[in-house]
DNA sequence: ATGAAAGCGCTAACAG
DNA sequence: CTGTTAGCGCTTTCAT
């Protein structure tokens, strides 16, 4: 079904049928009318790729996202998606898996596509792979900072502060033997929370030692893993930072089965602020990092670089939007160890 | 950079351009490299438009699923991805909310788009929805049942049975009065778990009491209130079968906060087996749904209408694939209640 | 207010 | 093996 059938069973030329789409007040009332009904009876919808290739726009933008297994993204994912709906775009999902090449083969695709706009979330492209985005004029924003690449439109959360934040929590509780289990995905963002605990501890004046820190495999076994080679140290630490909350649960699920209490025994703080972790016993300290907003975010500030909202001045913008540490009784935090609940 | 001034600059026609692209070996070796080469240089990437038009072939296809923050989805996705990325193919992802207005809109912006194939989830469509779509030849399949929509392929877990299954478990344990807490969402599928477990509680010969089914939202808070109100019945069940493990899991922490054990005191069966359940205390027992192979095999079945290899026979497919009862220390199982672990 | 017609970039049938 | 050319369905000048 096409516009060329409507035209002739409504008696008129595919421009007034046109027309009526994309400039219904060009057209008179009633002939109008007519023609919706007849569009109606004959059940048609126009052609994207007619209409994409005429005008040079889809209708649909990308989100490139390292893994769909995971909260964190879907929340950003959501947020995007709340935006796109509104403004009645499509989103196309991708994965990367944290693989630059599949990353890359992704973003031709893109262009090849020609999508209005893409959000890339933990990017491992390099300044140089952007030259080719660049000369097609597609908006871009990134969700998530990475040094390699500078000069976009960015929108990210502070992961080094928000855990010297988690640290420094913990010195006040007076912690001083902190010891750190780390994921090894994602790994951007790991690396920041491994430097934001290496400088807190230096900074304050404690004794940093590398054999307090594990690297992991992020999940409930890795947690566990990793507290296990904590706990077998001659020296262990008192207070473990885990840079995820899935591997926090999977630490204490060790301290526990080790007979040791949290946090009296053991502190734990977690990160991510999983929906579970006010639930399990002891809730679990942890900061959280804002996704869902990013998401929306990021799509507001995409959706005003694709209408050229924000070209007056051109500058590619940086939105930082804070992470938030959640004190709960699994840090040892003297006024919540006393509570019951 | 369009496919004209590369036919140009080569010195050549258009056609042998378009040539390279989509039947290299009809271009002799040479010619091929010089234009390969030349395509380089202008960074010449083929424009989709163009070519759907002409092909009427996006490599998109649609994936409707009723929300993003949902893992057993996220799941399914998965799967899907891993067939679509095989085949080079790109996913189209859209949430309908469990609105049916909202997915019938989708479903005309997919036939606009003429993306190649559809996959529901959990579709909330009627046979009616459907003319349309079947106008238009794309291929859909439709993971999870649905009265509602039937002739279509399907690919599918029986809730209905897989409830039974657990109900009869606790049953054999010794659990007579067994109580039940349904989430409100998803609907279709927690219709079928409550019609499972009115089935079977009658078939078995047990007293069938609506006063011992509780409906609240599928959340964390959802379960916590859910047994709230089954712990505030004289009569209170010794048994509970709850519809998802994230309800399970706040229905655990109301009873453990109420001072009863788990599952000495009373019993809990989950479902649909996150990853968390097998850590908490006691170790959720719960039914395990294949959502991930469903993506596959849906998104593999869908491959192959859409190649016409089933188009043979014709007759719409219908793939049942099971879910798995998970048993671990909350039934009560007294095997499990003795292991330490 | 409406129509005629030129293309958007590509593919494939046809001719050489 | 390569070139010419007719569309695919739509939007948009430019006329009327």
């Amino acid at each position: 079904m096409n516009i060329k059938a409507v035209a002739k069973k409504a008696g008129v030329s595919v421009a007034t049928i046109s027309r009526v789409l994309n400039h219904p007040d060009a057209v008179a009332p009633d002939t109008k009318e007519h023609i919706l009904k007849i569009m109606e009876s004959l059940e048609y919808t126009p052609n994207w790729f007619a209409r994409g290739l005429k005008l040079n726009r889809t209708g649909v933008i990308a989100l490139l996202i390292p893994e769909i297994l995971d909260m964190g993204y879907m929340e950003i994912a959501k947020g995007v998606e709340a935006v796109a709906h509104q403004k009645k775009y499509n989103i196309m999902l991708c994965t990367t898996e944290e693989d630059r090449s599949k990353e890359k083969g992704y973003i031709e695709n893109f262009i090849a596509r020609k999508v209005d706009g893409i959000i890339l979330v933990s990017s491992f492209l390099k300044n140089s792979d952007f030259d080719q985005i660049k000369k097609q004029d597609i908006s871009v924003v990134l969700i998530g900072k990475n040094e390699e690449l500078t000069g976009e439109n960015l929108v990210y959360t502070d992961y080094q502060s928000a855990t010297g934040e988690a640290i420094r929590h913990m010195i006040e509780i007076g912690h001083r033997k902190i010891g750190m289990i780390y994921g090894t995905r994602p790994k951007i963002e790991n690396m920041d929370k491994r430097e934001g605990f290496r400088k807190t501890i230096t900074e304050e004046g404690l004794n940093y030692r590398p054999e307090h820190i594990v690297e992991e495999e992020n999940s409930i076994e890795g947690g566990f893993l990793g507290a296990s080679k904590l706990l077998n140290l001659k020296d262990r630490p008192e207070a473990i930072f885990v840079t995820s909350d899935i591997m926090a649960i999977g630490a204490m699920e060790k301290i526990k089965q080790a007979g040791l209490k949290i946090p009296q025994d053991i502190a734990v703080v977690g990160f991510d602020n999983l929906k579970i972790s006010g639930y399990i016993e002891p809730k679990l300290t942890t900061v959280a990092k804002p996704m869902y907003r990013m998401g929306l975010v990021a799509a507001r500030l995409l959706f005003d670089l694709m209408e050229g909202d924000r070209e007056e001045d051109g500058e590619p913008q940086e939105i930082l939007i804070q992470s938030k540490l959640k004190v709960r009784k699994s840090c040892g935090h003297l006024d919540r160890v006393k509570e019951i609940f």
